[in-house]
DNA sequence: GTCATGAAAGTTGTCTGACAAATTTTTTTG
DNA sequence: CAAAAAAATTTGTCAGACAACTTTCATGAC
């Protein structure tokens, strides 16, 4: 194997054209695709850091970088000694939302998973809220208030508020998760507002769908909130141009409930 | 600061005692401290490689690849010729569940934002089905029908049933997470159904349950689609010794819901 | 022939030094 | 004072080396 003469240099893989951006990131990137594609099954051996750094024409130091990412990703481990190898399962350790390329429509959907989240959210909140719960919701209910007097946006109480309802479900996960989403947004929906200048119309609408969804918690009424919760989600995506198919789904519909 | 006379080691940063078992896992998780503490703020300008190596008394490989993993998790950004910046949202990238220390009570946390999202999931299915959908979902049924028949617990086909329900939402985003969260109980749970013996009759009961939410969801009934995912992934977390405090939600209760 | 023992090879983890590429700061020049 | 050029910084990559650990294989005892 070291028998580096170079006599043809097979193209095993192609010196990875495009942008040279980030050597590191593109092999990161080509190994990934290996292993999800399956061309590394998970629990196999997957060659050494020399080898990796002599197919891909590399030095050992980027190949350590590429695989560092892959290990933070859970996705290879590696043992001194021993080699590295795909995990048993991989992909299963962290949840990740498309970060770049956001279109209309992976907004849609990553809209309509928080609203999934939220409404069911609600609904719990209404059946756990405790009084200091419902303090802190209103709190925030109080805030954007008096942002809306003032011309402001409030998006700061808003968030507070989203959070105190995850924060009253009682489920750190949930509350988690609903911060996480929340996070995928601050940077889409603030530009928005802004754009549409001072708050208008759209901000009293917005807090008179919040004041139903407290009322509803307070109430202890987890159907209201929840009603109060799709309403307000979905109406906030719409807003923000990213609403799914149905504008609201009708809980309330005459169905038969058989 | 390049005078490195050693006259006396200031003891900046101690040599990190306890487990020396990975040295650059070591730093990586001070340095992630440090950001999350608030010791760097976001947007702020992390000290240079060399500079941290010098402070933790380590190469500036080890610092590398230290920070290529907050490089991973979002939590650092850096420019060639520039330096390396906090990033301004830290921790927004990816959403983990804890993957030590799985308490119960943790356990049934997340058992229940998995039921919150595949009722919501369930009750979109209902709305959005095609014939596609329908058909992989019977499929599955069929499996788990005839496991339950020969005394196997199915727990392909049943992770099948549930991967085309979130299918059927025609939502990439939220098939995405449930496949992330059915993946955190693949080790848990069929243990415990092993452990129990063969297919006894929680598997028929499940089974049952598996059949109300199909039919509703080939109705196009949402709200009964809801209701029986509902049901069954509360009963499931009792299965699996993981139940939430409400067995139920009452969906059908008579609250006045004025 | 089988099993314990130990040497040897292989692999990851870390160190050291150096250069390339890009940015920032400083200096020079008009 | 402003613009251009040079110098200093800083990250990205390369190369070689050694340490720590694991696996494999050869050796020898029974």
């Amino acid at each position: 194997m070291t028998s580096a003469a170079p006599t043809f240099v097979p193209p095993a893989a192609a010196p990875l054209p495009g942008t040279p951006g980030r050597l590191s990131a593109d092999i990161g990137a080509a190994l990934e695709g290996r292993i999800r594609n399956g061309d590394y099954a998970p629990g196999a051996r997957l060659p050494t850091e020399m080898g990796l750094a002599e197919e891909f024409g590399v030095s050992r130091a980027v190949v350590r970088e590429a695989v560092a990412r892959l290990k933070a990703d859970g996705l290879v481990e590696s043992r001194q000694g021993s080699g590295m190898t795909v995990a048993q399962r991989p992909a299963s350790g962290s949840f990740k939302l498309p970060a770049e390329a956001r279109s209309a429509e992976s907004l849609s959907h990553i809209f309509e998973l928080r609203a999934l989240v939220e409404t069911g959210a609600a609904e719990l909140a209404a059946k756990r809220r405790s009084s200091a719960h419902l303090a802190t919701m209103y709190a925030a209910l109080q805030g954007m208030g008096e942002a809306v007097r003032m011309g402001a946006d409030g998006a700061e109480d808003d968030d507070a508020f989203h959070q105190a309802i995850a924060a009253a479900t009682g489920n750190p996960e949930i509350r988690r998760f609903i911060d996480f989403l929340s996070g995928q947004f601050s940077e889409s929906r603030r530009p928005t507002w802004d754009a549409q200048g001072h708050a208008s119309g759209r901000a009293r609408a917005a807090q008179a769908e919040h004041e139903r969804i407290y009322a509803a918690i307070a109430a202890g009424d987890s159907m209201a909130a929840r009603q109060a919760a799709s309403r307000h989600l979905y109406q906030a995506a719409s807003r923000v141009g990213a609403a799914p198919e149905p504008p609201i789904p009708d809980t309330n519909e005459e169905t038969n409930h058989g």
